[in-house]
DNA sequence: AAATAGGCCAACCGCCGCGTA
DNA sequence: TTACGCGGCGGTTGGCCTATT
């Protein structure tokens, strides 16, 4: 280690340190297009960046992402990071997983800002922040008002979609325990696991929910990605396994 | 208007687990 | 079997900005 070194000087091994300037935000970008995610350590060699992998990949993933989603945490969101938390505690990845284009340093700073218990005049900090939340919510109130009606649209069709696949995975060679017993229109609870009863009824839209959030949060927040979905009923049996629990274990 | 406090966020550090030679 | 390198994760730090006193 250099010991405490300034900001945007370089370390003794050469490396630099600090707030990553534009051209070395291009260079990664060109970098990741070219390669791929990973190899973080080839960095250096390859795009002519003076950063340690740990650095290029903490701000690909951080800052760089295209999929990355800019602006405040929504109420909606927030309600998930509380649920998430209270279930999981700081497992930040692992809540992030569940809020698509949220970083787990975001959602780790914002969980640390908003609700961190603070030793010095808690009744104040608290009244402080509530007032804050409230003044969000109201902001978002009017935008979640709008995006109502288009989203209920978009549930029936989602809705209709999910069930296709699971019709069509019926149909190809991954037969699997859990496809056989989730079967959509004739499932047996007795033979599922909880996950399995769970996703069942998110599918038919009859979730117990683990805090005051609607069907549609549940199918816009928690079904987010079907590609994860169909990587866990195509990928190989353990994996499938913990995949589904991931996918699924936020609404349990 | 100046000082201070607090919020926010980017970035670093150290540890750990996994894959591989 | 083991040592090593890499990537991922959670904790922490520090700087900038804004609100409050």
């Amino acid at each position: 280690m250099a010991g405490h070194m300034g900001w945007g000087i370089l370390e003794e091994e050469g490396w630099r340190k600090g707030p990553w300037t534009t051209e070395e935000d291009r260079l990664l970008i060109e970098y990741v297009r070219v390669h791929g995610e990973g190899r973080w350590n080839s960095v250096a060699r390859l795009a002519g960046l003076k950063r340690n992998g740990k650095s290029c990949r903490l701000r690909w993933v951080n800052y760089l992402r295209p999929d990355l989603k800019r602006g405040q945490i929504t109420p909606q969101e927030e309600r998930i990071i509380l649920e998430l938390h209270a279930r999981w505690g700081n497992r930040w990845s692992t809540i992030a997983r569940s809020l698509p284009g949220r970083t787990d340093n975001e959602i780790k700073n914002y969980w640390r800002t908003h609700f961190k218990k603070k030793p010095k005049n808690p009744p104040d900090a608290a009244e402080k922040a509530k007032n804050r939340l409230l003044r969000r919510q109201q902001f978002h109130q009017l935008q979640q008002q709008q995006l109502q009606k288009q989203q209920q649209q978009q549930q029936l069709q989602f809705s209709l979609d999910m069930k296709s696949i699971i019709a069509l995975l019926e149909d190809n060679e991954h037969k699997t325990p859990f496809s056989q017993a989730i079967q959509v229109n004739n499932f047996y609870p007795n033979t599922a696991t909880e996950e399995q009863s769970c996703f069942y009824s998110m599918l038919n839209g009859n979730a117990s929910m683990p805090y005051e959030a609607s069907n549609e949060e549940i199918f816009w927040d928690g079904l987010w990605n079907l590609d994860d979905f169909h990587g866990s009923f195509s990928a190989a049996g353990a994996t499938k396994q913990a995949n589904l629990h991931n996918l699924v274990a936020p609404f349990c």
